[in-house]
RNA sequence: GGAGGGGUACCCAAGCGGCCAACGGGAGCAGACUGUAAAUCUGCCGGCUCACGCCUUCGUAGGUUCGAAUCCUACCCCCUCCA
């Protein structure tokens, strides 16, 4: 395994040879950036978020709607879109999952990673790889960090994750540093292999890989993990393992410790983070791209974001309530309905209440990072800090 | 008019002598959700009580029995078929 990796030298050349991912800071609030990144499919303005749209789709949401919302660019997720339709079913579309999804901008998409996570107790770990029981079939399905690779780069994400086991918590240090370490050898060889290309596919990549520092809620590990990534050039560092049910004070110190490690030339991104004020406390922490479900299963399971907090439009509140969603916000939703009325489309469960509760939802977050943008570029990012942090995170009556 | 079937909690619907305040669904009420096995999941759901518990319920009225939603009698409704 070492030798077949060693067989393959030119990897690191190839990155370098080929245009590097153009990253710009053009301003900073303290430890805040605010930045731009050029992929091929667009630019995508820093601090950004990054709706999801694991198997293809963002739930709910055509391209255009995601356009309009201001989206500049969205997650699909390998594992799901592996096992349905198959990478080969994708690869026949015109730049693959952008045509397949007909979305134009430019796309993420993670490893599988997170499943190594989430469907703990249908995978197996070894140290080639992983071998899952699909969720889809039950059908035993393998895959290594080459697999990994493979699949993304028939995808044609702009930005493609490496291959990594996301560390549950609570772990021990000594499960932490295992998993850890398993992830940053997977991590160079997701590198070799992403940029080496394979013996079907030895081109160039289509996109970007990012490595991933893991290490639980260890100091040390995550040094250790942030030291391994830096035997290969990655495009950019992706913090993964947080918001995995660890509290607060945990993530952000892991945040805080990172924010100065990381390479200030290099975009970071915090993984599947999180709640409004997680994202602006991790911004602060210097982080610039996030991807969350938050949004969008929260509009389908009725819960709304606002300017004064969550609002679960379930709720017998709301029955005859004629007002917006939220008075201070702008997006399609609001100007039009009622809560009342997306309270009545949710409890007959029409399809429509999905649609406009996601569009408001993504609206909130992505004029949340119009906002925090503007902050920074203003230098007043503590106070918008303070407001969103200020906001309740369970649903309630909203504070008039 | 004759024959048969049925009336159970907001709705549908099990139960057919004690383990029944009564299986399941739905509706209703509330909660959870952080790189999506999620338009999902969890809890509550006759009344009073924090709870132990107590009280009132299975069409209506009687009866049998230690004990009835369950057995008997009468009555009232509903459905199907025949005339």
């Amino acid at each position: 395994m070492a030798g077949r990796i060693r067989q393959r030298p030119r990897a690191r050349d190839r990155v370098t040879a080929q245009a590097a991912l153009r990253f710009e800071v053009r301003a900073h609030d303290g430890a805040a950036r605010l930045g731009s990144l050029t992929l091929a499919h667009g630019c995508v303005e820093t601090p950004a978020f990054m709706p999801v749209g694991t198997y293809g789709t963002v739930k709910g949401m055509t391209p255009e709607e995601l356009e309009a919302l201001g989206a500049q660019i969205v997650l699909g997720n390998t594992f799901h879109l592996m096992l349905r339709p198959g990478a080969q079913i994708v690869a026949l579309h015109r730049d693959g999952l952008h045509g397949f999804m007909g979305w134009d901008r430019p796309i993420l998409t993670d490893s599988g990673g997170f499943q190594v996570f989430s469907l703990a107790k249908l995978r197996r770990i070894d140290e080639e790889g992983v071998s899952f029981r699909s969720p889809v079939d039950g059908a035993l399905v393998r895959m290594r960090p080459e697999d990994a690779m493979d699949v993304q780069r028939a995808l044609r994400s702009d930005i493609a994750m490496a291959f990594d086991d996301c560390t549950a918590y609570p772990a021990t240090h000594e499960q932490a540093r295992e998993s850890m370490q398993r992830s940053m050898r997977w991590a160079l060889r997701s590198f070799d292999h992403y940029y080496g290309g394979g013996p079907s596919d030895p081109g160039v990549p289509p996109g970007h890989l990012f490595g991933i520092v893991q290490g639980g809620m260890y100091p040390d590990l995550r040094l250790e993990s942030l030291e391994r990534l830096s035997q290969r050039p990655f495009a950019g560092y992706a913090i993964g393992g947080l918001a995995v049910g660890e509290p607060e004070e945990q993530r952000l110190a892991v945040l805080e410790q990172l924010g100065p490690m990381l390479p200030v030339q290099r975009p970071r991104y915090l993984m599947g983070v999180g709640y409004p004020q997680d994202i602006v406390a991790a911004v602060a922490c210097g982080v610039d791209l996030f991807d969350c479900v938050m949004p969008t299963r929260h509009a389908r399971n009725g819960h709304l974001f606002t300017w004064s907090g969550i609002i679960n439009i379930r709720n017998a509140l709301y029955q005859r309530d004629t007002g917006p969603i939220d008075p201070e916000c702008s997006c399609a939703t609001c100007r039009r309905y009622s809560r009342a009325y997306l309270r009545h489309l949710d409890r007959c469960n029409e399809v429509l209440g999905v649609r406009l509760a996601t569009l408001h939802n993504l609206h909130f977050y992505l004029e949340l990072m119009r906002q925090v943008r503007a902050a920074i570029a203003a230098g007043r990012l503590g106070e918008l800090a303070a407001r969103v942090a200020a906001l309740p995170r369970r649903s309630g009556t909203p504070v008039a």
